[in-house]
DNA sequence: GTCAACGTTTTTGAATTCAATTTATGCGCT
DNA sequence: AGCGCATAAATTGAATTCAAAAACGTTGAC
């Protein structure tokens, strides 16, 4: 096993682990097993349980070890919502303050989205976001945004986007772009708020499939 | 000391310890020193620290330790204006699905602030805000709110509620409360706003009080 | 007197070990 | 067979131990 940082690295390749659906909802994570699969021992596996329980994709109950636990339905939309609601007001402060440089890097950020392969999407798609609300000149609050959006998204969103799903995701920010240089603060909120609310979908529909797959197996066994 | 969860109480003890003003910004924290006046390990002690890195409340370097990390007056400012908007929205959108039920619990939270002692005007503030919001219907983001209240407002709010602050925020909540039951969306968010934004006041003197007396401990050594 | 190099001490990061709790198993009984 | 209950195995939580890295002080060269 390589150097340090052992707990963040670990907590990286379960996260991983999870989100790729190796376990299903509930599972019990047993250390030994984990700590040894990993090359780990149960130290810094136990402070990445902390860490992930942080994030919200692993429950620990005392003495009874962590259980996998994916976020439903329900809390992936309420926080997008909420996230809408942020995004929508910063963005409407930015576009108050954008500068032409500003605007600059706003349509570089949207050409390479328009060209960049599917790996690295999700990463221009955060870059483009951040775009928009740097000029907004809130960095704690994007910090946070980013944050939120890794913990529930990012992951996500990487296996399942499909070309329609990039197509219609493109069109919405050249709608949100022009909005933003027209400095249309109503206009420029609203389609923000169903742009982010649509993209939560694939992310909703990922945690309903592996749920029916579970269903699906466990009734069959 | 007691029987287990030691991470978790042991970040209690220590977010204490650092919100009382006990270490200056940046001092570092000694594990063996720590470990033995907290009576744990240090196993559970760095699992503390992981807890409240993720506050925010400590930075940890690989191989150098872990570091007292005030939040800074513009994080604070900003995460309260955050919290205003979410507020707000959802303020507005609880005052629409409102029941008398909802409006009776609300005025009962009201009421019981006006009585309550010092100790638990922090608690029925909360209480206050939540039942504010709940009949939203958008559990997971009260969640999200409450964590984020926790950790940069409730803590510091403790120690320094003054009488002519707990009656400028009772007048402002009966200005909120009145707006939400005549429905006024535009208004409850705007007085909703201003009192959040507002009630951060009393954490970022509390900072900037905290690094006034750093440095002048600082000069005088 | 200053500063660099070396060795010592301290401190950290992580594996190992130990004790306590939970979970599984086997046995006797009705 | 089905159920209590005791006992064994597995699993967790946390202390201890060990090795690596960083901080510290000392010595010696210039």
């Amino acid at each position: 096993m390589q150097r340090g940082q052992s707990a963040r690295q670990t907590a990286d390749r379960i996260r991983d682990m999870i989100l790729e659906g190796r376990f299903e909802d509930g599972a019990p994570l047993r250390q030994s097993r984990l700590a040894e699969e990993l090359g780990v021992s149960r130290v810094p596996l136990r402070e990445a349980f902390q860490l992930l329980e942080t994030e919200g994709l692993v429950a620990l109950r005392f003495n009874r070890g962590a259980i996998v636990s994916l976020p439903s339905p329900s809390e992936i939309e309420q926080l997008a919502e909420m996230r809408a609601q942020i995004e929508g007001w910063l963005a409407q402060m930015a576009a108050r303050y954008a500068t032409e440089a500003d605007i600059a890097k706003l349509e570089a950020a949207q050409a390479a989205m328009e060209t960049c392969s599917d790996e690295d999407w999700s990463r221009h798609n955060i870059a483009f976001h951040e775009a928009l609300l740097a000029p907004a000149n809130r960095p704690h609050v994007i910090e946070h945004l980013r944050a939120l959006h890794q913990r529930l998204f990012q992951r996500f969103g990487k296996p399942i986007i499909s070309v329609r799903a990039r197509q219609r995701q493109l069109r919405e920010h050249a709608e949100i772009l022009d909005c933003f240089r027209r400095c249309d603060g109503e206009a420029l909120a609203a389609h923000l708020e169903t742009h982010i609310i649509m993209s939560a979908r694939p992310a909703i529909d990922h945690i309903l499939n592996s749920r029916r797959s579970q269903n699906a197996s466990r009734s069959e066994s």
